[in-house]
DNA sequence: TCCATTGCATACCGACGGTACGTCTCCGTA
DNA sequence: TACGGAGACGTACCGTCGGTATGCAATGGA
């Protein structure tokens, strides 16, 4: 039963021809993405390792012969996963960012947004979780710096150009990537609290406290100790 | 030939008896070990999927046999790995922290102490990159709440202390998890750095200006934000 | 000396990731 | 309209690996 293509029982739509290049196209990109769907959702429910391929195209009623065609294995579908979750989380974050433009309220909007995206079951097993294991520590430090760690990185970059300070880049990117532990594994003690709304609460109090340790700081005008070079 | 228990090829020493229990209970012991050791390393090398039990056992010239006599599978020898890692990195830390009275110049001793651990490939794999994915998010948790965790928490809880600030236990945590997630994620930028030392200077350099913030605003006499109950 | 227990070795099973190959359908071209 | 090729799968199969069942020999207390 679930071995015949999903795309035979679709018909075609004379209608409405072409927006997606021809039928063949249509029906290989509908497929592929039902494959990324499951995955998705077994992957997030029982981890990587405890999730089969053969689950998976059950799950999106193919066979492993259309997985194999469109992913060179298990491991490039969870990447596409991967890619899709931490995508969508970082627009999430992006929005967020665009509705403020004062430095310090950018960074407490940007934290909130984080804060939500943490939250999100999927977002936790696939990025936080399985992703620096299944994916290798290099290549999910690639994609981290490109999406979710590049927001931080603005964030950071906007809070520090508003003190007196004059950071080089790998100073600066020494700041985000401190920020950003820190919002990751505070988001971990949110999403696995029992109270998450109050546990969010204290985390943005705390690094609120800490926001305003930098602004008085800044205010007092203390420069960043002598960096050896 | 790796297929003969090397405990026969160990002769009974009579003249140091009873030192570690009988002769069987230190045989026993030594192949643990044996396995616990060849784990460890097998698992940094090649990570916790791409080490096979069969690689374990040939390393420790015993079979599976002897692993499932000692360990309930290939997850529990995981965890008896991690937790010796773990336990080693804690009293690295402990150490230096011991050597130290004042909660601010602590607070920078356990900072340098962490940093030199979490550059220990080791410590990386199994427990930072490995840890949550195997074990678990929960157990995870566990194992580390009540070790490097738990060092943090000491020197949050010395820090905040120092301040004009009285923090609830939750409170403390949050400060702590905060901390926590940053040295760790400072902690991957500097061991996956070109440049090891430079860049541990730069987390330090970083964090130390935190840490003055908690400083200035603590001379400042600044309060914490109401908190919402 | 006897024998139950411990500590392992051996043989084997099922599941899973991956591959080889066959087949059907669509689409451009003559 | 006929057709040939390529894309998009389905099917059968293989090797590996984690885990289990069972046997056996050494040990050490009685």
């Amino acid at each position: 039963m679930p071995k015949s293509s999903v795309h035979k029982l679709v018909p075609k739509v004379p209608g409405v021809p072409g927006v997606g290049g021809t039928r063949r196209q249509q029906y290989s990109a509908s497929t592929k993405r039902a494959l990324v769907d499951v995955a998705e959702e077994l992957f997030t429910e029982h981890g990587y390792a405890g999730t089969s391929l053969d689950a998976i195209v059950g799950g999106a009623e193919v066979t492993k012969g259309a997985l194999y065609h469109h992913f060179s294995g298990k491991q490039a579908l969870f990447e596409a996963v991967f890619e899709r979750v931490e995508a969508e989380a970082s627009r999430a974050i992006q929005k967020s960012l665009k509705e403020n433009r004062d430095p310090w309220t950018k960074a407490r909007a940007g934290l909130e947004a984080f804060l939500v995206v943490v939250q999100d079951p999927t977002y936790r097993r696939i990025v936080i979780q399985e992703g620096p294991s299944v994916l290798g520590y290099e290549r999910f430090r690639e994609q981290e710096e490109r999406s979710t760690f590049a927001n931080v990185l603005d964030i950071v970059r906007a809070v520090l150009h508003a003190g007196p300070w004059d950071l080089d880049e790998e100073m600066q990117q020494t700041f985000a990537r401190i920020f950003f532990g820190a919002m990751s594994s505070a988001g971990e003690a949110v999403a696995g609290s029992d109270d998450a709304i109050a546990a969010a609460a204290r985390v943005e109090t705390a690094i609120g406290f800490i926001i305003s340790g930098f602004q008085a700081l800044a205010d007092a005008g203390v420069e960043l100790p002598e960096q050896p070079s």
